[in-house]
DNA sequence: GTAAAACCTTTGGGTAACCCATAGGTCAAG
DNA sequence: CTTGACCTATGGGTTACCCAAAGGTTTTAC
């Protein structure tokens, strides 16, 4: 099959099956007429472990790591064990820093609907937001950031 | 005062100040006689702003807006309350979606310390893994996936 | 006085996981 | 034989910065 035939069978567009390919994840033959990328069921099985892994949480490097490692025979798991135990604490921090996020929005959201009398001046928000505390706790990263 | 003072004072790196000012959001005077970038107090401030706003969950992007807004003398407070009124459940969902993987991982994990006679014989983990859930429900983004 | 340290400038490239546009080749159907 | 759907490769964009390089400036120390 090829890449779009592939990529709908995986519910994927076909730029991620390309993505996935050109960082090593996916070995298509080529046809040797035209150039075209042939996949085959192995290939699709292959595309749906990454996108499970994903959904564990893999980069798309680790899984190629992953896969490279189980392609020359050697079992790739306890690297994986590792990697989710210590992910995991990642996920919770990331989870903590969120929860405290949105409260600070609940927070500036309720303090601007409990205005004097209701009506929206506008200007208070922002006198929230500089009255908003500089800093979390230095352990933790700023709350917008995402991504580690 | 000069770039790495006030990054000093607010507490960001040099870098920080200089992206800031690349993306409009601070507009430092000029030494005519180096070129070195000049800042005073009130610049502080907005950076202190924009601190405080990054920890309310805008983009750099947004806060340049907000501050244009102001800068012309117009209130950004309705656009500062939308902002945050349409963020926040994405915030929340975001946060169901972390909380969905960080469980999948605690599954993934329990399973492998659960194995027959507690041999880590390493296979089960990737066939844990084969066995998973392909995709979660068709209104969320995959797990892994940061940043909205 | 001068040399090294510390700081400043701009430019350009990297991060993660794709998405999208462009230009051009290929192919099945009508 | 011409659409239209598909394929290719390349290169640029996204976010919020970080970092290196190359070179000018200022401060500090001897």
């Amino acid at each position: 099959m090829k890449v779009s035939e592939l990529a709908r069978r995986a519910e994927v567009t076909a730029e991620t099956v390309r993505h996935y390919t050109r960082e090593g994840l996916l070995h298509p033959q080529r046809d040797p007429d035209n150039g075209y990328q042939l996949f085959d069921q192995a290939d699709l099985e292959r595309l749906r472990f990454i996108q499970r892994a994903r959904t564990l949480g893999f980069s798309v490097a680790e899984i190629g790591e992953i896969l490279t490692h189980a392609d020359q025979g050697d079992s790739p798991c306890p690297m994986v064990r590792d990697l989710l135990a210590s992910r995991l604490p990642q996920i919770r921090a990331r989870i903590r820093e969120l929860e405290a996020l949105a409260s600070r929005m609940e927070q500036a959201l309720d303090a601007w609907a409990e205005m004097p009398d209701g009506t929206p001046d506008g200007h208070s928000l922002c006198r929230l937001i500089e009255s908003f505390p500089e800093a979390a706790p230095s352990h933790c990263s700023r709350a917008g950031e995402e991504r580690q």
